[in-house]
DNA sequence: AATATTGTATTATCACAATAGTACAGTAAT
DNA sequence: ATTACTGTACTATTGTGATAATACAATATT
């Protein structure tokens, strides 16, 4: 797994976040073993609280669950992933205007500039 | 001035980039004086030093100028606040198209996506 | 059975942004 | 001159995210 962590941002919801990507994008699948706490941390190259306390959340979520001694696993069901990146997606879009706005740009200014956009 | 802050972002910043974007849309002149920095702490509900921290940044980037026991002041050039803005745009764009594809939108599904926005 | 790996828990420390409070020095208005 | 307002400086505190270092309990492997 590649992770990409934006070291503007923090980090522990990032890793909830390629989670619930992988998870919604069928990478991983119901009941897969995820990476360990310790190996994600090192892969990741945070530190192992950080990946534990993400692990909390997508479990308090219902999105992964956890066998003491064993690892963590993909929840059966993938329902809450799709729609937790559904909703980021939407908040993301959300916040991306309203940041636009307050820069001076309204919104039909900001669909135009995102047409003519192109990454170098 | 309305400040509006969003409260999920580092105040500083915005501060500085509110007022970037008045004097860059003409509402604030060359060598109009600014509020003062206490005035701005209660109008905007913050800290007068991260007001003062504001407006150093601004200071140090020759946009705006203070003269002490009298106030703060829009530099003769707006020129710097003008390319501010602009940048901020352009990163800001740039970081919201990295988010979106680690969601998983490549540029076309993210541009789709916006192109058929609307905020309720 | 013994060992390694895993999840889990705890405490301490660091860095950063923001807040709080005070004090001092220069300017403007009276 | 006095007063009020201004920029400026400083120290202390708070809250949050992340790090660091252990320790313990349950599982898996040998």
């Amino acid at each position: 797994m590649s992770w990409m962590l934006d070291k503007t941002r923090p980090i522990c919801p990032q890793i909830c976040e390629q989670i619930c990507v992988k998870i919604a994008a069928g990478e991983f699948k119901p009941n897969d073993r995820l990476m360990s706490v310790r190996e994600v941390a090192v892969a990741a190259g945070v530190n192992p609280n950080t990946v534990q306390k993400s692990f909390e959340q997508l479990d308090q979520k219902g999105i992964i669950y956890s066998v003491r001694g064993s690892g963590w696993y993909v929840s059966a069901d993938t329902q809450t992933a799709d729609d937790e990146v559904k909703e980021l997606i939407r908040s993301k879009t959300e916040d991306y205007f309203g940041q636009m706005n307050a820069l001076g740009m309204d919104m039909s200014e900001t669909k135009r500039y995102i047409k003519e956009w192109k990454e170098k």
